[in-house]
DNA sequence: CTGAAAGCGCTTACAG
DNA sequence: CTGAAAGCGCTTACAG
């Protein structure tokens, strides 16, 4: 049971100290307004809200205020590393900037997407950082925080209309580990992607689009590109034309249904007897899966198989797993994230801009070769 | 900038009707007091909410009611992969039961603990859950939130005064994990835990002192246990009088100063020559580090070292790891400690009550047993 | 230097 | 069936 007694109001100081309650007010709001008053009516007031445990009604400030120095942070934590870390980083950019903070989980949230958008509407937050943005998340959703006046900034998240995205740099790291593969001899690189919706949407998911393109950039540079569906797969597409790599959309909803979609192609793959000599993965914990179905099938890494992957998990620091990825900046993106969205609400006719950010190339022995080139 | 203009009030909405704001309110507040009204008016006043985009003003509400209909949830996310998990369900839970809920997490929050209890008392929460609590929370802090009407529910943390602690019975797991060696057959089995503080604060704390116990106990059934600081650990510890179990403290502060300190053990235990033919170790995480460690020396799970974790995560399930583990009936401890926390909310003078769920067991190969016996 | 007063948006008894 | 009014705790002009 909620006991107001236990619970020190500005009232409560002003009986104590038998001064009015604006008095108290005043003085415990600080500033400018503080100092008008006499030292002696200062110290007193201080000391008895001190004495008296007092703490501000936040809800009665908010609703007094037009600030609520509050921002939302929409994140799709619990699960990958990365985006737990870039969502502690919000946060304290956040705190240090002056801010509160509300964040909430879209994996947790009961009522979903549109609820978590009510939630925060009502909270009045001034501002919305969307962290690792996802397809939950609809325009419309945005429309609504926008329409109320509450500016949005995705962090790596999609392109969205009216919203600046800061993001990292995808594509180069994608072309810089593609590259490495590349430059130690792997001619039969196998880039794994999910199959989600028609061609042209896909693309138009940065995350997805960005992976791709970095690949067949640097497949090109020395050789021949081809893409494929699950289905269609076989070694054959390697053969001829100095096809060095290939792009394959793993089954649709693989990525959905099935719990470990790499680590079960992967096994698909290996038992089947060709392979290529290079995959290149979407995150770390995808690479992860892999490593698992090759070392399983009794394969060696990188001998046998060489993998990359993206967000440099601490679990890939381990010798036995050795990943060969890229970290993002998330200082940078978090830090610049943040200033962006304190732009935008300080000056709300602020067009929406785009911030990219290099990842760091981290090469370990996932990607070596020491077996000889064939001709 | 927050954009007040924006936003319906219940004002708008009268106006818009040509009815008083109590009217509103009432309508709007729903249940007895609604249905006093005339049907054309409520349904008016109900589409007018709808058309004008009407959200309640929360901060309004919890100032005018006595209640907030929030509760807090204190954790330490980020990281464990079963602590996240239990967050997740506890929210689930707290929805399903009609309330709202703040969660703060103890790793992002930048003023530390201090504050994150006392934005709990501004949000003026009903109750708080506090899961998988830590040290850093002391008894200080929970005084607060109890000195404040406030109460307070451990979800498997540690027992505190006056707080009800609903958690899994660790004792009860470890010592099935133990016994499954043994059945196993092995006989020279190592627990590795931290050394914190003093041996009599280290066993006041019920993570701590219920895993040694399982282990204990378990050994105890067919032979002599031991323990051992790291520093003195030696194979010689094994020797004579049947000692089947030995639990070793990792030197202080390796649990703190070392980014993996299981897997530096084991690698310097491996490099050292001698090796127990089993290892308990405090989760899944640590067993993890044990097996990279023991492959990376070339060794086999299990035929050289078997491992046994806790917590059933996820990358456990690979066959290469494949980790024999208990699993927490996590469902059952969250629904049981947020029903808990309402019987507290109800009952303030209701005595703290303890709940334990037992764990699953769940066997792969890490601790199989494939050599023969040495007599 | 200090106090009286208005009002943020809502809920809730109370009067009609 | 509906409205006038009080008040939650706070902030902020304004008056003295």
């Amino acid at each position: 049971m909620f006991n107001r007694n236990s619970i020190t109001t500005q009232k409560d100081i002003a009986e104590a100290c038998l001064v009015s309650r604006a008095t108290v007010g005043a003085i415990l709001a600080g500033g400018k307004a503080a100092t008008r008053y006499n030292e002696e009516t200062r110290r007193r007031v201080l000391a008895a809200a001190k004495e008296l445990r007092y703490r501000p009604h936040r809800a009665a400030q908010l609703m007094r205020r037009s600030q609520s120095n509050l921002i939302g942070i929409i994140h799709f934590g619990a699960g990958l590393e990365a985006a737990d870390k870039a969502n502690m980083l919000l946060a304290q950019e956040l705190n240090a900037a002056g801010f509160d903070y509300v964040a909430m989980d879209m994996n947790w949230q009961g009522g979903g997407v549109e609820r978590a958008i009510e939630e925060l509407v009502q909270a009045r937050v001034e501002g919305v950082l969307i962290s690792h943005i996802q397809e939950v998340l609809e325009d419309r959703h945005i429309e609504i925080l926008l329409h109320a006046g509450i500016p949005v900034v995705s962090i790596n998240g999609e392109r969205r209309k009216n919203v600046s995205l800061i993001c990292d740099n995808i594509t180069k790291a994608f072309s810089q580990l593609t590259s490495h593969l590349l430059a130690q001899g792997h001619r039969h690189i196998l880039q794994i992607l999910p199959q989600v919706g028609k061609e042209a949407y896909r693309s138009s998911l940065r995350a997805w689009g960005e992976r791709k393109n970095g690949f067949v950039t640097a497949i090109s540079t020395l050789g021949r590109w081809k893409e494929a569906a699950e289905v269609s797969f076989s070694m054959n597409l390697f053969e001829g034309e100095e096809i060095l790599g290939v792009t394959m959309y793993q089954n649709p909803r693989a990525y959905e249904m099935l719990k470990r979609p790499v680590y079960h192609f992967c096994k698909r793959l290996c038992a089947s007897g060709f392979r290529p000599d290079a995959l290149v993965c979407s995150n770390d914990a995808y690479a992860i899966e892999a490593i698992m179905a090759a070392l399983e099938m009794g394969l060696s890494i990188p001998e046998d198989l060489a993998v990359t992957g993206y967000d440099n998990d601490r679990i890939g620091e381990f010798p036995i797993l050795g990943i060969t990825t890229a970290e993002q900046d998330l200082k940078g993106i978090c830090a610049a994230g943040v200033q962006t969205l304190i732009k935008h609400r300080e000056n709300p006719s602020l067009p929406a801009t785009t911030q990219t950010f290099d990842s760091e190339l981290i090469l370990r022995t996932s990607c070596g070769r020491t077996t000889p080139l064939l001709a």
